[in-house]
DNA sequence: GGATTTGGGTTTATACTGCAAACCAGTATA
DNA sequence: TATACTGGTTTGCAGTATAAACCCAAATCC
């Protein structure tokens, strides 16, 4: 096995590979957009916690948080930017690279 | 796609999907032992870090760490437990599962 | 119409964790 | 004897994930 695999380990995107993230991003990436209420049910998170994430992919310029009304109430609505998308497919590779290797 | 997996993703054993320990491990899991040195050079962590990442996967029963004299010098080998094996193969799974279910 | 609950989130407090710099004991070297 | 090297461990710190507490507006109850 290579030992570069083993040194490529620790260069993963730590932002993407936090599990709350993932499961986010994973959940963008398949629909494109999502708001906040749907993503706490698919993803699981508490709100604090989604809230907390969602912060940071936006700093980062992974997701685009947009707020809005629907009709009186607030609703958040967060899309992947092409830097997001371009980072969890990154991720995306890593994974398969470390799928193939190290089984 | 399954919204189970997006929960699932959050089921992961943080222990093996932290990258340095990840590192470690795979390099136990695929020569079955090896020594302080080895894994530092092989993993390209500080000797600080190594061994940090070392004493939490022997405090979780995933690494069994002998240490021993090699002539008059102090050799410090690390070994897979037959635990510390099964969490890697389940993390694998795991990648596996995402690799294909994702992409 | 005042109190209470609900919806949709955000902020705060805390506990953990990864990291490298500093340290340490023993050994080889000058 | 002093100095440097081996093979690590401990310490200090900054960053982070998490849930609990909080917040405001709208709807509901009494």
């Amino acid at each position: 096995m290579a030992e570069e695999l083993y040194q490529e380990i620790r260069q993963v995107d730590r932002l993407v590979h936090e599990p709350a993230r993932l499961a986010i991003l994973a959940v963008l990436y398949g629909v494109g957009e999502a708001d906040f209420l749907y993503l706490l049910r698919t993803t699981g998170l508490t709100k604090g916690n989604l809230s907390a994430h969602l912060a940071k992919l936006e700093a980062s310029g992974y997701v685009e948080v947009r707020k809005r009304f629907l009709g009186k109430k607030p609703n958040t609505v967060c899309r992947l930017t092409p830097k997001g998308r371009q980072a969890f497919e990154r991720y995306l590779a890593w994974l398969k690279r470390l799928a193939r290797n190290l089984g």
